[in-house]
DNA sequence: AAATTTAATGAACAAGGTTCAGAGGGCAAA
DNA sequence: TTTGCCCTCTGAACCTTGTTCATTAAATTT
């Protein structure tokens, strides 16, 4: 059977090859401003084409959502390495904005508002995996600072949800751009010093 | 000359009623899901009177941006009456995830990223008025925690951005649905709580 | 009453998402 | 080899949306 099979490779990679085209150019232009046949042409296919690999265009804009929260969490995995759990969290934030800063459209594509939700009201609610994978690396990671004695008096959960919002903030609105026109000082590194701040603020 | 008044006031008038009836719309349907013939029939006026009134549908967007950061600025400033300067930030956040969560989907219009850059970017580019002023006051209530002796080796700028940050990333996750994607034991609190917990590490 | 100014209209256009009947090429059975 | 089936790919065609502009109609001024 190694026709079907050679068929199936090729399914396959045509699909990525519409996922990495989509991908440059809703980075580059935008997600609105990223049209189907744009995508085609880029890949030299018709616009029928991409609608036989995905349904419509959300479902191309989820694919990537997907990828971006994989590569973010396969970043952040890593870090398990590091022993000392106090030390990983600093560590985690700081591969995340790293993550953010460099992919920045990737990022703002994966926390962007309309799309995202679309599809996952449709059915695929509650099974953001790649989300809950990544926040509950970050809920350990803490569950055993307070373990080892920091954070006293903090609840988990909250705490955990508010880590996470102080880093996500930062990114968003350095990304956003709301960074530049409140004139800062020096907007491009706002988010690596906020960050300090609140490391010095966590570290009592 | 009281009918050039009149007509005057006519104006503004229709002008407001356009406003809101997009706001109404963008609100319930999503900015992307709104068409300028919804907002035409809305009002029982053809599409090409809602461009009598606004340039296009982007200019619409922005001015129901302003009016939702006047609005919060508003609400922020009346908080300058609390005299103690460390419970006037402790108020600012409060205040500020009412308005969030009171407002979630202006919320959501006023920082969601496509719409307001593409404006930003033609020549409004370093005015925009309203977040700096709302920046502002945040800038200006931690600046005499600091004189107070609180905050001790941290840098004002940096840390404005932060507490921003942390309190603006809050909302946003919540809004943006993502704090549910992540199965929290009590999402509906959880921007409260996760602020409680960010007072807590503030207040040493 | 006529002329002028102004606001409101909606048909028309361009561009984008999406569909679908059909072309074309490989593959297996005859 | 030839025939017919099955898939993939195609792109014209449809519908919706943002936007424009010549035209209409009403109000105001002369």
């Amino acid at each position: 059977m190694g026709i079907a099979e050679r068929r199936e490779k090729e399914k396959i990679e045509l699909r990525a090859l519409v996922l990495s085209a989509a991908k440059k150019l809703f980075v580059t232009k935008g997600i609105e401003h990223t049209t189907i046949r744009n995508i085609a042409e880029a890949i030299d296919y018709s616009v029928g084409t991409v609608y036989v690999y995905f349904k419509d265009k959300n479902a191309i804009f989820h694919a990537l959502h997907s990828q971006g929260f994989n590569e973010l969490g396969q970043q952040l995995a890593l870090l398990m390495a590091v022993e000392n759990p106090m030390e990983r969290v600093k560590a985690l934030g700081r591969v995340y904005i790293n993550f953010a800063k460099a992919n920045a459209d990737m990022y703002s594509l994966m926390f962007s508002q309309p799309a995202p939700i679309d599809y996952l009201e449709e059915e695929h609610a509650d099974e953001w995996k790649e989300g809950v994978l990544a926040f509950n690396v970050l809920k350990g990671t803490l569950a055993q600072c307070i373990e080892q004695g920091y954070f006293k008096g903090h609840t988990l959960e909250p705490l955990t949800y508010m880590f996470w919002s102080a880093v996500h903030g930062m990114c968003a609105l350095y990304i956003s751009e709301r960074a530049k026109g409140v004139n800062l000082t020096d907007p491009n590194t706002i988010v690596e010093r906020g960050y300090e701040e609140f490391l010095k603020i966590i570290g009592e």
